[in-house]
DNA sequence: GCTGTGACACTTT
DNA sequence: CAAAGTGCCACAG
């Protein structure tokens, strides 16, 4: 059942199976579902994530230069970055460092 | 009428 | 300059 459910769905299960210490891009997981120009769509699921169970780990989720773009809905700025830092994640100026040696392709379907 | 799903153009990197 | 990201708005059920 891959087609089955919605795309909101799709983006949960794919930030869900990001594993600590890593993080992902938004262009990666929208391409990963088959739509990489509404990349806009995977930032608004992550949104409506915080709020529905089980959390989903949205603070492991920036764009494609490891900027915490998202990180006001997370309700602290710093509450991103200390959580990345507690996954031995190094965040420096907003931005991820050695972002891309930490990039974590979403394998959907695996 | 309200909630959910689906997209493009503009801004930032 | 060009490519990627943006955490919303509008249409449909």
């Amino acid at each position: 059942m891959l087609t089955k459910e919605t795309f909101y769905d799709r983006v949960y299960k794919i930030v869900r199976e990001i594993p600590e210490g890593r993080v992902t891009s938004y262009g990666a997981i929208a391409k990963a579902l088959g739509t990489a120009g509404s990349a806009r769509m995977v930032g608004y699921a992550l949104r409506a994530s915080q709020g529905v169970y089980p959390p989903i780990p949205a603070h492991r989720v920036v764009n494609r230069v490891g900027m915490l773009s998202g990180k006001a809905a997370f309700g602290s700025l710093d509450m991103m970055q200390q959580l990345l830092e507690n996954e031995s994640i190094v965040v420096e100026n907003d931005r991820v460092v050695d972002f891309k040696n930490l990039f974590w392709e979403p394998n959907y379907g695996e």
